[in-house]
DNA sequence: ACCTGAACACCGTTCAAGT
DNA sequence: ACCTGAACACCGTTCAAGT
């Protein structure tokens, strides 16, 4: 619900690619603290055009990192279609963990962001779900223990992104080394005792953030 | 080598730890974005103390932090001393989650902060060497693979430091679950190949961030 | 030596005026 | 409809004046 509603200017929707584009280059470049002049600056525009298009310099890093997850989202579509049970799950593992590397901060401002953006909301839950499928697969191929949930796996590939974003340009292969201790952890011949507590699933986050206000904080009068 | 080499005068000491203090229940209130301004209303002092005691918001922020870490280094070390070498590294692992979930944000300001400070890189240096210590201490007792080192080890908890900020009051017992993939990962009788890559280390780290300058970036002559 | 708060610089956001 | 850039608000940081 909501996203492409309205089918844009011409020169608007071509203003809004150039700001996004403009806002992932410098990004990548030099962090997430680059100005939003500098910003509108590269992408040709005034300051004025990039709040137009985006409520505030955190709605425009969300659009990004959603164009990212997109991407990602695609990625395992296909291994879903063709890649073999068992394998599948951990290409898609290392193509959301290679994601990380490209982007340095791009990811960890999701955390944040996470809590109030819909539109971030709605790309995690497809990624949960395409992951869900991969999942689902190789433990029906006996390749991967039958008690842990998609959620369970994403969390646990929170070190080997942090891997990839901090350590791999230091000592490449760490990531590689992360993920091959989460496969352990998910070897479906473990003699391990069964994990504590039930599988986290995504409707405890959607329960943890109803539809919730347009993002504007109702203003107290003041006597 | 630093931290506390003058005596300070005694109101001056009494009014830093103020600030902490205020700094801390504060940022655990709302989170980092608290103002400077605010905190040093709170500690009962004027803005510019607070710069004064700490070169900036940040350095504030890592001190806390520090003092954070300090606490879970002690609990270490009583672990080291007394602790059963099979179970007492899991209970410094839940140690050191459980601080997550307390703070907030607070512990993902070390990811960026890390890079510059170095009483952080210290205190860091200090957990990872206890760790070192309960971790070899398990695997001589064969509890756990031989194949890992500390570092591996703090970067595989970071899913379950996720779970334990963001999920916990959600779903409690999310974290204990993290902890027992972590558990599997980490189990000596498992029967996965071999790691690929070289167990990261300390001087990863430190070869990555030399003495380096006092932070202040050198000013380029105009013209 | 240390404290204070007014002043400064910077950056995200708004809005009246333009096309 | 959309674009623009001057103006605004806010916040981290500095510094001259005080004790």
């Amino acid at each position: 619900m909501a996203a492409d509603d309205k089918p844009l200017r011409a020169d608007a929707e071509r203003n809004r690619r150039r700001l996004l584009d403009a806002a992932e280059s410098l990004f990548c470049e030099r962090g997430l603290e680059v100005g939003v002049g500098e910003i509108a600056q590269r992408a040709g525009v005034g300051r004025g055009t990039l709040f137009r298009n985006f409520p505030s310099k955190e709605h425009l890093i969300a659009a990004i990192v959603v164009e990212r997850m997109s991407g990602a989202i695609v990625r395992g579509r296909a291994l879903l279609e063709d890649g073999n049970p068992e394998t599948a799950l951990f290409e898609f593992l290392e193509e959301i963990v290679g994601r990380q590397q490209r982007d340095r901060a791009l990811f960890d401002a999701v955390a944040d962001t996470f809590l109030a953006n819909p539109e971030i909301r709605a790309a995690h839950a497809e990624v949960v779900g395409v992951l869900d499928g991969l999942l689902e697969r190789a433990q029906q191929a006996g390749a991967v223990r039958g008690d842990v949930s998609a959620m369970d796996v994403l969390m646990l590939i929170k070190g080997a992104c942090q891997a990839a974003t901090a350590f791999e340009h230091i000592d490449p292969g760490v990531t590689d080394r992360q993920l091959d201790l989460v496969r352990a952890a998910l070897a479906a011949h473990t003699t391990t005792q069964p994990l504590r507590g039930r599988a986290p699933t995504l409707s405890d986050i959607e329960h943890a953030f109803p539809p919730a206000v347009p993002s504007d904080p109702v203003e107290t009068a003041t006597a």
